[in-house]
DNA sequence: AACGCAAGTCAACGATTGATGACAACGATC
DNA sequence: GATCGTTGTCATCAATCGTTGACTTGCGTT
């Protein structure tokens, strides 16, 4: 929009030259665009004619397909419920689904955490209210219950606070140690976190120590 | 911008009706109001109208205290590093410190985390690099150097990473069980987490146990 | 080949944006 | 009380925003 960032249309549009003349594609593309374009400089910071520009196509299609920009962004950050991936694990399996997860977040600047999508189009009250409500359902109703144990809900939810900040350090700061830092290392301190915070029933079997890596 | 949001003035202006004809007072009264909007808005959620509207002085005001509108946001979000009060503490206060300020967070939605100011304002890259850089130098760097102990600036980066979701969440999402619970219980499990990541040697005694709380 | 609908373009609208420079009101100094 | 620099206002600019409706182009059907 402000003329600066160009040439993100090769990362968006992500299909060959020949899509023309299909409502579907066209409509998919413009779904990616968006996200893309939401995610990385927010509502206020995307225009229609931005990501309408990606896919090589008219803003006013943006309104045939989706009917307003507000549509289209809800549309976009409300596709799936952003938490909801990590209930589908067996409780056993948690730590090594967060740690999976957090060890392959993108470490290149191209992506944005889908949180911060929402959060960085502030404003956007439905948005953030949709995703008060995900955070709510999965972490402090759901995750709680299969965790057990005392205080299974404000478990749930710190442990969820901490995924999340983890997650956008390591996405959007990316500081020195942890891009460097080899993969095993790392998971060690990981998972010695999500043990003190699962509770030892939740976690498989050794103790790692802090201190005693490597 | 979008007028929807209305009467945040006297949140913003935080002096009397007699402050006019004073150049100092109404350079802070723009500043505080900019941060406030910055803050929730973002950036490009801003216009230079609505920060001089809340101080009820003209927004031509804006460019001959500050320049321009990019200025303004610089010099708001880059006065005093964000990260740096917590170097002022003896390193075995660190963890009484991070409580407190974990605690302490305000827990109305007025208030807006001085890094989600930063992160909500995307497309300013010159912030972001800046909230990079300080990051970096804070935690990896001078934090590193006061933990000790094995991979210093990584265990450094992994705090301020959990640090940095769990005000997040605190203050942004604010799940009900962690914005019902006692500051004591609370205050229990925070610690564990600190201890986990710092080592036994910057925890001041006792190993307090997940799942005996309360 | 002619028709008809769907896909996409185009030009334009009113509103708002960041920004500028000329102008008016205030308050201290002489 | 006239002077003068400071403080604040006003009108306005060009650009861009979201959005709309009329138009053109392509493609499958008959």
């Amino acid at each position: 929009m402000t003329g600066v960032q160009n040439g993100e249309a090769s990362k968006a549009v992500a299909d060959g030259p020949a899509r023309r003349r299909s409502a579907t594609a066209t409509r998919a593309a413009l779904r990616t665009a968006a996200a893309f374009r939401f995610g990385k400089y927010g509502y206020e910071g995307t225009s229609v004619r931005d990501i309408a520009g990606d896919v090589g196509v008219d803003a006013a299609l943006v309104y045939r397909y989706f009917g307003s920009k507000e549509a289209l962004f809800n549309d976009v950050t409300g596709a799936g419920k952003i938490f909801e991936p990590l209930l589908q694990e067996p409780v056993e399996a948690i730590p090594d689904w967060l740690c999976a997860m957090l060890l392959g977040a993108p470490k290149d600047g191209d992506f944005t955490h889908p949180v911060l999508s929402v959060l960085r189009s502030s404003g956007r009250d439905e948005a953030v209210a949709r995703l008060r409500a995900d955070f709510s359902e999965v972490f402090s109703t759901r995750l709680a219950a299969r965790l057990g144990g005392p205080d299974a809900d404000l478990r749930a939810e710190l442990l969820a606070a901490w995924m999340l900040g983890t997650s956008l350090v390591l996405t959007e700061i990316r500081p020195p140690a942890l891009r460097s830092a080899p993969d095993d290392k790392l998971e060690k301190y990981l998972r010695s976190v999500i043990e003190t915070l699962l509770g030892p029933t939740a976690c498989d079997g050794v103790t790692p120590q802090v201190g005693e890596v490597d």
